[in-house]
RNA sequence: GCUCCGUUCGUCUAGGGGUUAGGACACCAGAUUUUCAUUCUGGCAACACGGGUUCGAUUCCCGUACGGAGUACCA
């Protein structure tokens, strides 16, 4: 293990966003890639907020993709508890570490003290009315109160929080791994609440002690945190942790398909495609979402897809797999503008790598679909039929929709091709062929094939003028994998029946 | 509004002071396939704009436009 540990840290609000497995993922590459270690931390600090079952949910994510935790809330670790409402009782002593060298105070102001003194500002013309180094002068705060006073308040109970005391005018500066220098005026920060008076801490404090306590080397997280981070510097120097700062690499946005502004599970819901990982359904209001799981989508495929959006290994090569991507992932790669999400690519990822599965796996697959319609299927046969389709598919389920026709008999005909192909030489020779089969004679796609050239020569037709109308009368449809492997694997007393359904059904082209 | 970040084909991107600006997805066409899909071949298609710097800029600098994020006792 090098001394490269990098965290995870999402907030259990809700269900893990695509975006979010991709900071997952990243995270999980780089530690790999640097035979580091891979921390899950659960920042559960908001309780209003708090959504039952979205730690287990994420850590389901995690490991649908592959992603192997070294340190969590269920792994243990040196440096735990690794759920931030479980380390509550720590928080508070940093702050008031800072607020004992001068660098945080007690504010005491009520929600209603500070919506005045925002619209006051507003209505002064101040663009930005924040709590800052010139509006902390005129509110309740250990600041302006005489000492005794703060004291009795504190004493007494009564609600306050401790703000971060920002200085006026200093030019903060930090090198962000994807960035570069990015150089923030601190005039442009607030007064930023560390701990709330429900005692608990807010992200900026929790995020920063634990980072250190844990040693994490390295912050990897979306851009939005990127205007914050000048904050969480300050909070690293006045802690008098700066020597021992992780370095920063902020990841660009996944933006919408189409349009403008960030990926929303609304564009997904319109466009419809997944933006969680697995299935999910609100506790609060019952609304199901469907995950990218249970889409069809295989891991691997979505691991590839997501680790393209946003980085390259700088060759041509297209196909990655989790180990792949260990071996050539690097920060330095990734890019600065936000990715559009394109579920295409997914789709093609998806292919890519459902080809690669074996007949067997495949067959699985379909077992599966099969079990749901109370179809019983032989091994050896569902191992044939998803041989055949495996490079047509792009979805495991595609297996079964697609080839429903070797379960059951075609119960509506395609109309264009039958009104195209189903003419008096097509019905002679179909017939003829039926009839030629025999009785209930098991056969393979090479005798039966040689039988409708046999059949189709004595009719003085060409056996590929009557192809079409055979397969419909078979399969209902236009296309498909070979005709006689499916003739082969539905056997041929099925054939025989269902051609003399569609001799029965169809409608000979008037000539 | 203010602050920060960004901008190469429709999309994901490679590249980088002198290139026929490369690949992939998608799309179109042809070949193969008795069909469809696959596969193969080919095609369409990009350096946001304006100023500098330079012999030369898509590449460096500045501005503009556009886009994104942030601006909570949310993370």
């Amino acid at each position: 293990m090098s001394d490269v540990r990098v965290r995870f840290a999402p907030s259990p609000t809700g269900a893990l966003h695509i975006g979010g497995l991709r900071t997952a993922l990243y995270n999980y590459l780089f530690a790999r890639r640097h035979e580091g270690t891979m921390v899950l931390r659960i920042e559960d600090t908001d309780q209003a907020r708090f959504v039952p079952g979205t730690e287990a949910y994420i850590k389901e994510s995690l490991a649908w993709i592959g992603i192997r935790l070294d340190e969590g809330p269920d792994e243990g670790g040196p440096y735990g508890p690794y759920r931030q409402s479980e380390r509550k009782p720590l928080y508070r002593q940093y702050a008031l570490d800072l607020v004992e060298k001068g660098h945080a105070y007690y504010a005491f102001d009520t929600p209603e003290e500070l919506q005045a003194m925002r619209d006051s500002l507003t209505a002064a013309g101040v663009t930005q009315p924040q709590y800052n180094s010139v509006t902390r002068t005129r509110m309740r705060n250990s600041l302006t109160l005489p000492p005794d006073e703060v004291n009795r308040l504190l004493e007494s109970d009564v609600p306050h929080v401790i703000r971060l005391k920002v200085p006026r005018k200093e030019e903060i500066r930090l090198n962000d791994l994807i960035r570069g220098w990015v150089l923030v005026h601190s005039a442009q920060i607030d007064d930023k609440v560390l701990m709330k008076s429900d005692g608990m801490p807010t992200y900026h404090l929790a995020n920063v002690v634990d980072d250190h306590l844990m040693k994490i080397s390295h912050v990897i997280r979306g851009e939005e945190w990127l205007p914050s981070a000048p904050l969480h510097v300050l909070l690293y120097r006045y802690l008098g942790w700066e020597e021992a700062m992780p370095q920063f690499a902020h990841l660009p946005l996944l933006l919408k398909p189409d349009g403008n502004g960030k990926l929303s599970k609304r564009d997904a819901d319109q466009m419809g495609f997944p933006i969680f990982p697995l299935d999910w359904t609100d506790p609060a209001t019952g609304e199901k979402a469907m995950g990218f799981r249970e889409a069809g989508y295989l891991p691997e495929a979505l691991v590839n897809f997501l680790a393209f959006l946003g980085w390259n290994p700088g060759t041509e090569q297209e196909l990655f797999t989790l180990d792949d991507l260990v071996g050539s992932f690097s920060l330095e790669r990734i890019n600065k503008a936000g990715a559009r999400f394109d579920i295409q690519k997914a789709q093609w990822y998806n292919q890519q790598y459902l080809r690669r599965k074996s007949p067997e796996v495949l067959a699985s697959y379909l077992l599966e679909s099969l079990a749901g319609e109370g179809i019983d299927c032989p091994h050896e046969k569902a191992v044939a039929i998803a041989g055949l389709m495996q490079d047509r598919v792009t979805f495991p389920y595609e297996i079964w929709e697609q080839g429903k026709y070797f379960f059951r008999a075609p119960d509506t005909y395609d109309e264009k091709v039958a009104a195209k192909r189903w003419n008096e030489d097509a019905v002679r020779v179909i017939a003829a062929f039926s009839e030629a089969l025999g009785n209930d004679n098991p056969a393979d796609a090479a005798a039966i094939k040689a039988t409708l050239e046999a059949t189709a020569s004595q009719q003085g037709v060409n056996p590929g003028k009557i192809m079409q109308a055979l397969r419909l009368a078979v399969t209902g449809t236009a296309g498909g994998p070979d005709l006689m492997m499916i003739m082969e694997i539905i056997g041929t007393k099925e054939v025989q029946s269902r051609i003399s359904n569609a001799l029965k059904t169809l409608k000979v082209k008037a000539a």
